[in-house]
DNA sequence: CTAGGGATTCGAGCGCGCTCGAAGTCAAGG
DNA sequence: CCTTGACTTCGAGCGCGCTCGAATCCCTAG
């Protein structure tokens, strides 16, 4: 592991980058090559090694593309970045009209899982309401029905 | 408008049918075909005209898209409509299931929500805070956060 | 030295959900 | 009559965000 140099590479492979992110590493090598991560730096033998700087970014990125930011805004949002500090004010602008969109997304989300409640509701009924709805809290237990 | 017959087409045309549901024509014809809509009744020439019943069709299937669901998904669940009322109670399971996903991906969203907010607050930091943040009180009452 | 394993680059391919365009039909209006 | 225009069907095409596979390279173990 220790090599003649004592010099001990830092850094995670791209696997354990992946693991701990969650992002595959295909798409880790993506982000990277359309410009959303810095070149990450090498260890021996040209390997990406990420340092933990390279993983915040990733979540960060993870965070915005889960919250239906497109690949192209972020592109945008990123170069920001590397246009340095004078840039910090556009970049508010950026994340504030997403937080509004994201709110937005939200409660719609929100009220569309109230029409589904409803609906749910109104098929229980059709089926005769035996049970007292000993559904609204268990989600993943496993849904019994019984004629 | 009259015909000499008296008789009144009755129901929306495809492109009412689009503005009333926010679905354009394209795709309205699209759910057709691939079963997800029953052939909509025709009118004079072969046109589509939109009855009440295929709208609420229409607009419960945007609320399955919008919150996720696949189009395959939803074939298979207009399939199970399709069978009867027998299958009511697997049509329940499928919207449990749905639900359940849905309030995870809601919950999944409501934290980035919190995330963002901070970043936008280390930024907002960072620029020197002379403005006390007229922007965290309108939309949602939902998620606040406090240094 | 050889073999193996896991990384590298690169372009091509894929699945999804539309979206579009071509070609045709029909009814009303001038 | 002929035009206009909104509709029809159908298959093809598109944009997005990955996802994959081939060819190559490097390091380590045996």
């Amino acid at each position: 592991m220790l090599d003649p140099t004592g010099q001990v590479p830092t850094g995670l492979t791209i696997e354990e980058a992946s693991s701990r992110t969650g992002v595959s590493a295909h798409t880790l090598r993506y982000y990277e090559r359309i410009g959303l991560m810095d070149p990450v730096p090498r260890g021996p033998g040209g390997h990406r090694r990420y340092t933990d700087d390279d993983l915040g970014r990733v979540v960060f990125l993870t965070l915005l593309r889960q919250t239906g930011m497109s690949i192209r805004d972020m592109q945008r949002f990123v170069e920001l970045t590397r246009q340095g500090d004078h840039t910090i004010a556009d970049r508010v602008d950026v994340l504030v009209d997403h937080r509004a969109r994201l709110r937005a997304h939200v409660e719609l989300l929100t009220r569309h899982l109230a029409a589904l409640e409803t609906k749910i509701g109104v098929y229980r009924t059709i089926l005769g309401v035996e049970h007292p709805t000993p559904d609204d809290e268990p989600a993943l237990a496993g849904v019994k029905e019984q004629p």
